[in-house]
DNA sequence: TATAGTGCCTGACCCAAGGGGAGAGTCAAT
DNA sequence: ATTGACTCTCCCCTTGGGTCAGGCACTATA
């Protein structure tokens, strides 16, 4: 049996963190002295440390853990393990895609000496869009379900033997911020004009191209909001993007491109 | 100028956020009202948003990011900037790690059908060691700054014309945990008796091989532990490590291999 | 002009995963 | 018996916000 000193040692853990499992329920000891409140562990309570150790490298929270911990399906286990290898690969894809935004942030800010050097390369320009006659589906969603609900749209296309025309995108009619749910249109163009779910008309719109990851399409954004303020223009009705290039032309998040059409009449 | 909210849409950030940075003073509207409170925001603000949620994705914390943005010096701006791109790298090498020490533990699983069946894999004898002949760096470190102390030996060994036996290691004293500052002493061994800094005397010990990165060392030290406890052996002594195959034998870190040796007394 | 429907304010409390320290009790060796 | 190391509980602190609750402010419509 060991103090708490001595298991901490052992298993490379802090005293506090000890403490704090065994509050948690997470790791108690093998024993408590019911007079003095000291701590005595034991081998059983190595082995699983140095599990729960592991579990946080692999980013479980220790909530997960305990649940995990009392599983008793095999198969269930391994499966959440396996998830959970999913859940790193996608959080190193997201750490290399900040790489590369830093790297070109970095060669922005040699070229121009500034660090917003960036927010100049938004071409802005006004134009008269022409009608899109497109299939939508409007839902508030979360961000991360966009690939469900373009699944179910173009399902809906083969479905329906409609044609489409090869434009893609989004509207967003949100009126509050919010990552987890948002006001959001899908919308797929297609040729069958009396087939369609709606025709946007043509409007006046303020338009720019963004290239590189949907991370930073907020710039492009702000770029195009601060644009029409300083040229007398006005916001008139739900922005959206249309999507050019994508992960499906097999292209890298820093060649994508994004064009996005802001509504607007002269003020 | 827009209200918290048009800009928290604009911005695509939330409004406690934007009432958060407004509080800690990392992006203050352009004006409050002094009789509502109601913040009003303007186009600079909006850069700066930007800014802060790119810098936010490079992984700077709100405390790192207002210094930033006081920095008036671009060039310290620019190393600030590429410093951020190591430590993502940093961070996507532990990722990488993470997920090569899960994918071995899910065939481990596999084939054991235990999840703690990697710890079987611990063969642990008791032997005798010979003397080692060494010179040595006893100190107070961090963990993370091996590499120095190690360069600082290895220059020494340079200067002063030793000869390396190819054994280099490190012997853990520590009274208490702690990853900032733990007590060690770094060892190399070298041919040269007479000059060595001390001959660690050969001594029955507790022995097995840790196979894979150091993240998971501390389970051969647990496998030890618990071996030791229950085949009536007890410590006698610093334990030590000795690094057989490493980075430097150009070796992804699951091919790394490390002897650990106790000293241990029959009970 | 009254009123409804938003929008916005502050303040208080909550989360994970512990860290730091105070003040008091315990253990083991001298 | 005393010292020094060890341990206990309790409370507050951190980061980056989220979540109400209660109370004003603004605007459009009737």
């Amino acid at each position: 049996m060991f103090t708490v000193g001595e298991f901490s040692r052992i298993c490379q853990v802090s005293i506090k963190t000890l403490h704090h499992y065994d509050r948690i329920g997470l790791l108690t000891p093998l024993k408590v002295d019911p007079f003095t409140g000291y701590r005595y562990y034991g081998q059983q309570q190595v082995e699983r440390m140095l599990l729960i150790s592991r579990l946080k490298r692999y980013g479980f929270s220790l909530d997960e853990m305990k649940s995990l911990l009392e599983c008793e399906d095999e198969r269930v286990l391994f499966s959440r393990l396996s998830r959970q290898k999913e859940v790193l690969k996608a959080q190193r894809r997201e750490t290399e895609l900040a790489i590369a935004e830093l790297s070109a942030h970095l060669q922005d800010f040699q070229k121009t000496g500034d660090i917003m050097g960036y927010q100049k390369n938004y071409e802005i320009t006004v134009t008269e869009t022409t009608d899109r006659v497109v299939i939508a589906s409007r839902q508030v969603m979360a961000v991360r379900d966009f690939g469900r609900y373009y699944g179910a749209l173009y399902e809906r296309i083969a479905r329906e033997r409609l044609t489409p025309d090869g434009v893609c995108g989004a509207v967003y009619y949100d009126e509050e911020f919010n990552h987890e749910s948002t006001d959001i249109e899908l919308i797929v163009g297609i040729r069958e004009k009396d087939r369609a779910d709606k025709i946007m008309k043509g409007q006046l719109c303020a338009w720019t191209v963004h290239r590189g990851p949907y991370s930073s399409l907020s710039d492009a954004y702000g770029a195009l909001v601060t644009w029409i303020e300083e040229n007398g223009y006005a916001w008139d009705g739900a922005p959206y993007e249309i999507y050019i290039k994508t992960q499906f032309d097999s292209l890298a998040p820093e060649d994508w491109e994004t064009e996005i059409f802001f509504p607007v009449k002269r003020k």
